[in-house]
This record gives C-alpha cells, sequence and structure tokens, in this order.
RNA sequence: GUGGCUGUAGCUCAGUUGGUUAGAGCAUCGGUUUGUGGUACCGAGGGUCGCCGGUUCAAAUCCGGUCUGCCACCCCA
C-alpha cells in the first residue's frame, strides 16, 4: 500500500498482472500466426525516433499529441507514435535491392501524448501489416483479407464486425469534376470525412470556411456518393452525373480497380464481410487510393482497425518511390471488445504437474531430482517451496490447475516411485519417473 | 486542450443531521488437518477514507484546490 500510494501509474498507461499478460501474449500470438500464414514476415525498429521522422509524414501539428523531449545530445527525439515511418526508413533504404513485394508486419508498442478514456491510452500496442511494391490491387485485396481473418482468428464474424471500403482517389476525381485539387480538394475530403456526425448546416459553413468554392453542389454530391452501398450504385452515380471523356475514362479504370478488389475478396469467402461506403475518408492526407476500416456492429461502434494505400510515403521519408498499402490494429478496442462477446481463453496457467511432498530430506531431495527431470523433458512442473501438510499441500495443488499431483511419501520414496493424482478425475497410480513422464505427455 | 461526473481494504460496496478505535462479502494468509484438494468451520493480516489545504471542540462526511478514472467534445497515425 505504502508503495502504491507513492508512485501511481502514469496517466493513460496500463500495468499488466499476470492475467492481463495472459491475455496480451494470447492477441500477440493469433496476431503472428495470422500474419504468418500470409506469409508475412516480422520485423521491428526502435521505440524512440528522430521528431523530425514523424514531423516528416504527418506535419508539425503532430508534435502536441507527442511523447517528444530531447535526448542527452540535444537531439529532438520521440516515443514512436505509430510503426507505419519506421517501416517507410527500413523500405526505403533498400529500396533498390530489395526482394519485391515485401509483406511485412510488426507488433509494437505505440505511444501519443492524449488525454486518455476508455479505448484511447496513452501507449497501446498495434498489429501492423503493410504490402510494399505492388501496386495492383491485388495487394489492398490481399491486405484486406489478412485484416479480416486475424479477425476471425478471433472467433469474431460477420455479425460482430464488416469493412467499410472506400477510396480517396474516386473522391478525389469527383472533386476534380468541380474544379477542386490541391490544398482545396484535401480541405473538402477532410469536410466529407466528418458527413456522419455533423449537420448539413454544419457542413456547408466548414466547406465555405476552407475556401470551397460551389460548396453547395459538392455537399450534393458527395451526399449521394455516400449514401452508395454497391459497386452498381457507384458506378450509376458516376454515369448519370456524366463528365468529359478524360475523366470518364480515369473513372472507368478506378472502377475496374473496385471490381478487382471485390473479385479477389470474394473468391476468398469474404464478400460477406464487405460494405462499400464512401463515407469512409480517414483524415490523413498521405494515404491515396483505397481506404478501409474494419468496424465493429455489436456494442459501441467503434473501429476495430484502419488502413489504406500510401503510394508516395516511402518516397517522402528519403527512400525511392515504394507504392504501399496496409493496415494498423490496436489491441485495445479489440480486447474491449472480446471481453464483451466472451471471447477471450481462461487465464489459467496450464501446468502438468503440482508436487505434494511429504517426509524429511530423503523426499524432498527425491522430488527435486524428479522435477528438474521432468522440467527437463518440457513439462511445466511446480512444487511447494516450504514445508507443508498434506492437506494444505492439495489445496494448492488443486488451485494451481495442474492436471496432476505428484505425490512424494515415505511409501512412495522408498520403493523409488512416485504416486501420480489425476486431479480431475481423483485416480491414483503408482509410478516409476518414466511411467509417470509417459503419462504426463498423454 | 474544453466541459461534466467520480474516488472508502486487492475487488464489489456499506458508513445515520459532522461525534469514541471506519465495516461487510469475495480474495489472500494461518488453523481445524504432520498422507489426500475444490465444500465447511475458526482466526489473522490488510485503510493516514485519492492527495493538499480550509471551516469546526470534532471531518470519510462540509468548503476550496489538485491528481486519477470515466463520459462528451477536439483529435484520430
Amino acid at each position: 500500500m505504502l508503495w502504491s500510494a507513492m508512485f501511481q501509474t502514469l496517466p493513460g498507461f496500463r500495468e499488466f498482472y499476470p492475467e492481463d499478460c495472459a491475455i496480451r501474449n494470447y492477441i500477440f500470438g493469433v496476431w503472428r500466426q495470422a500474419a504468418l500464414r500470409f506469409a508475412f514476415q516480422e520485423f521491428d525498429g526502435p521505440l524512440l525516433e528522430p521528431l523530425e521522422l514523424i514531423t516528416a509524414k504527418s506535419g508539425d501539428e503532430i508534435v502536441s499529441q507527442l511523447f517528444n523531449f530531447e535526448d542527452k545530445g540535444g537531439r529532438a527525439v520521440t516515443l514512436r507514435p505509430e510503426l507505419t515511418p519506421t517501416l517507410a526508413r527500413l523500405v526505403g533504404a533498400k529500396a533498390g535491392s530489395i526482394k519485391r513485394p515485401v509483406k511485412w508486419f510488426g507488433i509494437a508498442e505505440n505511444f501519443r501524448y492524449e488525454k486518455p478514456q476508455k479505448g484511447r491510452l496513452r501507449s497501446h500496442y498495434q498489429l501492423n501489416a503493410d504490402i510494399l511494391g505492388e501496386a495492383s490491387p491485388a495487394a489492398d485485396a490481399e491486405v484486406i483479407a489478412l485484416l479480416i481473418s486475424t479477425l476471425c482468428a478471433f472467433g469474431l464474424g460477420e455479425k460482430e464486425f464488416v469493412l467499410r471500403l472506400s477510396d480517396r482517389d474516386l473522391w478525389l476525381l469527383l472533386l476534380e469534376q468541380h474544379g477542386l485539387t490541391g490544398d482545396i480538394a484535401t480541405g473538402a475530403l477532410n469536410v466529407i470525412d466528418k458527413m456522419e456526425r455533423e449537420s448539413p448546416e454544419t457542413l456547408l459553413k466548414m466547406m465555405q470556411d476552407k475556401g470551397v468554392p460551389g460548396a453547395e453542389a459538392v455537399l450534393a454530391d458527395a451526399q449521394k456518393l455516400v449514401a452508395c452501398t454497391s459497386l452498381e450504385a457507384v458506378e450509376a452515380f458516376f454515369a448519370d452525373r456524366g463528365s468529359d471523356v478524360a475523366s470518364g475514362t480515369r473513372v472507368s479504370a478506378r472502377l475496374d480497380q473496385w471490381r478487382e478488389v471485390l473479385a479477389h475478396l470474394d473468391a476468398m469467402g469474404l464478400a460477406g464481410f464487405i460494405r462499400v461506403d464512401l463515407g469512409i475518408v480517414r483524415g490523413l492526407a498521405y494515404y491515396t487510393g483505397f481506404v478501409f476500416e474494419a468496424f465493429q456492429t455489436v456494442g459501441k461502434g467503434r473501429a476495430l482497425a484502419g488502413g489504406g494505400r500510401y503510394d508516395h510515403l516511402v518516397e517522402k521519408l528519403g527512400g525511392q518511390p515504394m507504392p504501399a498499402v496496409g493496415f494498423g490494429m490496436g489491441d485495445v478496442t479489440l480486447r474491449d471488445l472480446l471481453e464483451d462477446c466472451q471471447l477471450l481463453p481462461d487465464p489459467k496457467p496450464t501446468l502438468d504437474g503440482y508436487v505434494v511432498v511429504g517426509g524429511g530430506e530423503t523426499e524432498r531431495r527425491a522430488a527435486l531430482h524428479d522435477v528438474a527431470a521432468l522440467r527437463k523433458q518440457g513439462f511445466a512442473i511446480d512444487h511447494p517451496l516450504k514445508q507443508q501438510g498434506f492437506g494444505k499441500q492439495f489445496k494448492t495443488a488443486g488451485a494451481s490447475g495442474a492436471r496432476f499431483a505428484l505425490i512424494y511419501g515415505e511409501e512412495e520414496v522408498a520403493q523409488g516411485k512416485l504416486k501420480l493424482r489425476d486431479l480431475a478425475k481423483g485416480e491414483e497410480v503408482l509410478v516409476t519417473l518414466e511411467e509417470a513422464a509417459t503419462r504426463l505427455g498423454q
């Protein structure tokens, strides 16, 4: 109590007692296994990065949300807020010699200096998976398939989440047809991103504040596009509004890419998860094509993961041009959801045996010898660290969750054997160490 | 960053209009039980009532501040 009164955990940080750590490891394990099955390779980078690496990607405004400081060498550094800049640097540095496509994933602790709230802490873990060096929609589909499959590996299904698929290219084409390009178009996109939450009046005002000409017409079209829930509807929308030949050609080329992604996912049996939803824009300016979000459809609607294509980022961070697509999935929201759906595994440790020892020094030595031998063979064995009565030891053995109690009393040790008690069934057998190992292995 | 709510044992919570030494259940530890567990019974440990200050003869209780957690906004890599 004294210590906890003197030092409390920093705001927005978590501590992992064994039960929590077991859950964390379970989540990491499922993430890793899913990514490896998709033939992604694991990588990692430094927790601490030059501040500039982050601002180069996201702009100077982001500094207010970073855990940044000056190190003893006078360098401006920051705890990493995400893994993508590190990835871009690693891949960019070897862009000329690396085998493509690059399929990499990382499980990283990320930090952000924000006011903590449930589901949004100052430290969280994230699975990141990215494909670099492949511009075709097959790469987008592969990444999306991994995202969906990963969530399914936890036992989640179509009832629990959907994947909302959108496209910044399509939006930019539409805005271009309205004569909007560059910063004005980006500003308009930021407003469109808020269409779900804000009233039409507010949106119009926001558009006008950003200096978007013809804001009313742009918004009217945007509403129609957001209302589309299928690719056919999107096609019809663009066909109805008409356009010049050049623009029309680019729209139809883009729609071909949509068809490819959807066909790919359909062939993998994942079509049921996909929702065409142009309402997803994602605030980040660096996304260049498809953007998507896994959105939970039970309980409180939250985004479980998000990502998209970012074809210019590697080049921007000093490397060579390299198309890229990827996603990030945080552990906090995911764990909350798994808890709500009761999909978390029993956190009890899986012990093979717990030793019960009676008598004196002879029995204790015999037990310790066997403990060491069984552990060496790969079994998880625990034993009492102090002399206790049999009753007490059996109580502990039962509570430990072990499958067997290994009993070393005077009678057993005198015969050079031990008694094996199946703690669930209550059956006991007198066996040698070798026989015990055989039974533990079954 | 802005606004609101919140805080008593490891956990869930009682605690009378301010009034002796702040309680319960669960959990933990010990015992009943130096050769047989989950049940039962007995017992113990564990709190400067989030922290600091103020009012008062007297504060867990009233007032102010502060920190934390939660909710909404902002932001969302």
